[in-house]
DNA sequence: TTAATAGTTGACGTAAATAGTAGGGTATGC
DNA sequence: GCATACCCTACTATTTACGTCAACTATTAA
């Protein structure tokens, strides 16, 4: 039951971008320095962010990637599910083919639906706007030097 | 974010054995047979639940499994606790060594533990009685021939 | 118009976790 | 004393996650 490092490096990212973000576009260069990933892996990331309408891209010297819309609006549920398939924790849930065909089927069948839709529902609770403010909150004034963080 | 199949096993597993014991103990043959389960693999599961007390074993001919309590006071979240490892989505969450040293580490830190308990809160509501209920009723009277599903 | 920046894309390799196998051992009841 | 069924460990195979590489395209500024 665990979350890939792809879906916690996401919205680490994605708080740093709206943190260090002033209207201007950010490079995943500074992202991935700062938060220790990846820069490569990054890109992989961002690509499905791009994909799923949560950054949008400004290519060229100066450019990097800005969030799509207001960070109020963006969900760490939307972040989530956009960047590990779906968030059902059970393959069954996915549609289509996969069996399910004995007796308990139904059962721990339901069990696991309504799991997914409680963590759905709790990571579409909290906004990318609630984390930055305490992002902002937690390193001071959040304007620069987010840098040092003396563990 | 999936839930391994040891645990799927695991609850499908003690819904049958819940449905098919009655005060007498259960083969794990049968439950493998009726459950689709390789036989070998349960046997570790149950290793797993009779160390976590939520079966007792039986030895000898005749023998085979029962729960170790009342169906009502075992928990769907427990069950799945003992059969794989701690119920966090992170790993910084298990304890001990991991890093989290950076900016945004305490902001998505706090969404991850608030996840996870929402995970264990909402699997330890569901009890085995409930799903063993649930089950019998599907089924029909539960007594028997619960073998055919006609998918 | 050329060079530098930065995003775009897909293929690839590795490592760790998961799923499943194998096989022998041990207690119990007939 | 044999068959049944749990007990336990070690091993293998498969999948998935994680990360790397390399080549490409668009944009801007000199």
């Amino acid at each position: 039951m665990r979350l890939s490092t792809k879906a916690q490096y996401a919205v680490r990212a994605l708080v740093d971008l709206s943190l260090h973000s002033e209207g201007r576009p950010v490079a995943l260069r500074e992202i991935a320095r700062r938060e220790d990933i990846p820069l490569n892996y990054l890109e992989q990331l961002f690509l499905r962010l791009k994909k799923g309408e949560i950054v949008a891209s400004v290519r060229g010297p100066g450019g990097g990637y800005v969030l799509a819309r207001e960070s109020a609006r963006i969900k760490v549920g939307e972040i989530v599910a956009t960047v590990e398939e779906p968030l059902n924790p059970v393959s069954c849930l996915d549609g289509g083919k996969s069996a399910c065909t004995r007796v308990s089927r139904c059962v721990t069948h339901n069990v696991w639906s309504g799991l997914g839709e409680r963590i759905r529902g709790f990571l579409d609770s909290i906004s990318l706007a609630e984390l930055t403010l305490e992002a902002r909150e937690i390193t001071g004034t959040g304007e620069f030097g987010t840098e040092s963080d003396a563990d």
